[in-house]
Order: structure tokens, then C-alpha cells, then sequence
DNA sequence: GCATTTCCTACTAAATCACTTGGTAATTAG
DNA sequence: CTAATTACCAAGTGATTTAGTAGGAAATGC
């Protein structure tokens, strides 16, 4: 598992869009402008988050993105996987016994944590986290309120 | 939360000590040999493990690195954070009000999401992992065994 | 004294990060 | 049809990080 600050732009930018997007695509602008992440940088992110099918993308004026699936079936380690790819630590290509034994040993109490840590990560959806925010709605929503109107405003 | 490759050397380097360690010092060189690492890099992390007091080092013939503490003492979260640095994602610097509303409500939401994370690492010792593995003490048991009569002829 | 080992600094090629520039293709509004 | 808007695409770039070299100095055991 690789967690970089490029999976936490996509993270960010996959949260902007499920927040703001229930009624109608999101532009990269809005995000762009909302996460302040460089309009190019961003339209990198979701090439490879389009190639995994985690949002769509309509073209011309209106357009901008959607999820691509429901919010609930996208997970935290979907999107990290999507952007960061995914890149195996243990050498000796998994369960081989490569050259000493305790080597494999540790590549191996290693690679379980790193399962774990992956699946942590991939129990927690897109969805989990907007809900438990909107559980909690208090100085938050009129945050919301503020940046709705604020955005279109601008 | 950031969770790279040189996070991983770091914990699988420390694996290495906390299983090799029982007793006597364990040198770099011999975990450089053991997981293919290099003795230079090594010891840049090392230095920064040492610093966090995650380890100590004995100079001289003989010498090497113990753990600074109990192996149940030091958790995944304390190894990364060591070489690693924390850096603060949200640039607005918390919980502050920035520019905009829904950029600060992402924010919220990416900050209790790393904190989560963070509390998993936090949550899983050394300790934990190597009992862990002594529980399935199958084929592996005689490969460590294989490892540490290997690693004193070389 | 000598070999071993940690400890320390400086340097480096390669990769990655975050961004810029400069487009093309599709779609809508007028 | 034209112009504006938006996704889509490719090449390049300075800064940083990665993983490693090189060359030591300081401490310690034999």
C-alpha cells in the first residue's frame, strides 16, 4: 500500500465531487478552485481515475464529472490504488523463499500488514465518509450552505 | 498520514531487529544482507530511528542496534512517523475557516480520515507482529532457523 | 594497535511531484 | 454556424524525494 500526497489529492478531489455533485456534474474548475489543486495536476488524477471507471466525464458547457458509481461502492483504497498504482515492496515476488530465510520472514509479517492496512482502507467507502460527516451537522452546515451559494456566486 | 517506501524499509528493517535481536546486538550490515537493503541507507534511517530513541547503537567489535524499547512499546505509526516526518496536508493549518466552505469541510473530512489511519498503524506493535507470526509457526519456524545459523556464517 | 562498528557529511542519478503550456475533441448556447 | 465551454491529451519542467556512493571520524573489543 502507497499513501503519497498524490492519493490524497485524489481522495480529496473524489470527496469534493461527492459532496457537491448530487445535483449535476462537477467541473475540475470548481474543484480546482475549492481544493486549490492546479487545474492540470487534477485533470492527470482523473485520467487514471477514469480508466478505473470511478467517475465519468461530460464533455461541453454543463459538462464536468460524475461518480462513476455510487458513492458507497467506491472506496477509500479504490481511489489510492487508482492513482498511485499499486507497487509490490517484497523483491523476492511474495511467497518465494528468496535468498535468506529471514528475509521471507519479515517480507512476509510485512506483506500481512500490508494487507491489513489495505483493507482498512478499502472498508471504508466514499459514501461512509460523507455520511458520518452529515451525522455531525452543526457549524459544518452552514459551512456547506455558505460554499454552495458561494461557489456559484463566483 | 504518509505511508511511502522508505516508511516500509524503515519497518521492515526494525522487523528484522526485533526478530534477529533476542540475543546481542544486530550490525546493519547484516540487515542490509537480510532484506536487501543498502548499508548507507540504512544508516540515514537508522539515524532517524535513533533520534526517536525507536533504537540504540553500540559502537565498536560486537556492537550494533538494539531496540530503544519493548517491542510491544513501539507501534508501525511511531517507525514511519520516525523516517518519514508528518507533513500537514490541509494548508489551511486545521480547522480554520479557509477560503472556501466545501474546501474546509473536505478538509474536516480528509483530517479525521488520516487520523484513522493513523490510529490504526498507532494500534499494531512490533510486538503484535511477531507474535502474530510465532503463532503459525509451521514452515516458517524452520526458515528462521535456516536464517539465523545462515546469517552467523556469512 | 587494529579491526569492527556506529556515526556523520556531502554528493548523485533516477524517479516522483505538482504544475505549466499548448493544444484537440465534443457539446451546448446564441 | 459560431463561439464558448468543458473534457481529453501530450510534452516538458523545477523542486523534491528516493536510494544509493564515497569518504571519512569516533568509539569500542580483541
Amino acid at each position: 500500500m502507497r499513501l503519497s500526497t498524490k492519493g490524497r489529492y485524489a481522495v480529496t478531489a473524489m470527496l469534493d465531487l461527492a459532496l457537491n455533485g448530487k445535483n449535476g456534474p462537477v467541473t475540475l474548475v470548481e474543484i480546482s478552485e475549492n481544493q486549490g489543486i492546479s487545474l492540470s495536476y487534477l485533470e492527470q488524477l482523473f485520467a487514471a481515475l477514469r480508466t478505473k471507471e470511478l467517475v465519468r466525464g461530460v464533455r461541453g458547457p454543463g459538462g464536468g464529472y460524475y461518480l462513476g458509481k455510487s458513492a458507497d461502492d467506491i472506496s477509500i483504497a479504490n481511489i489510492i490504488c487508482a492513482v498511485d498504482e499499486w507497487v509490490e515492496f517484497t523483491r523476492c515476488g511474495g511467497r518465494q523463499n528468496c535468498s535468506g530465510g529471514a528475509r521471507c520472514l519479515t517480507h512476509t509479517l510485512w506483506d500481512d500488514l500490508s494487507t491489513e492496512i489495505f483493507n482498512f482502507l478499502a472498508d471504508i467507502s466514499l459514501g461512509d465518509l460523507v455520511r458520518r460527516n452529515l451525522g455531525k451537522k452543526d457549524e459544518e452546515e452552514k459551512l456547506t450552505v455558505v460554499a454552495s451559494s458561494d461557489s456559484q456566486a463566483a
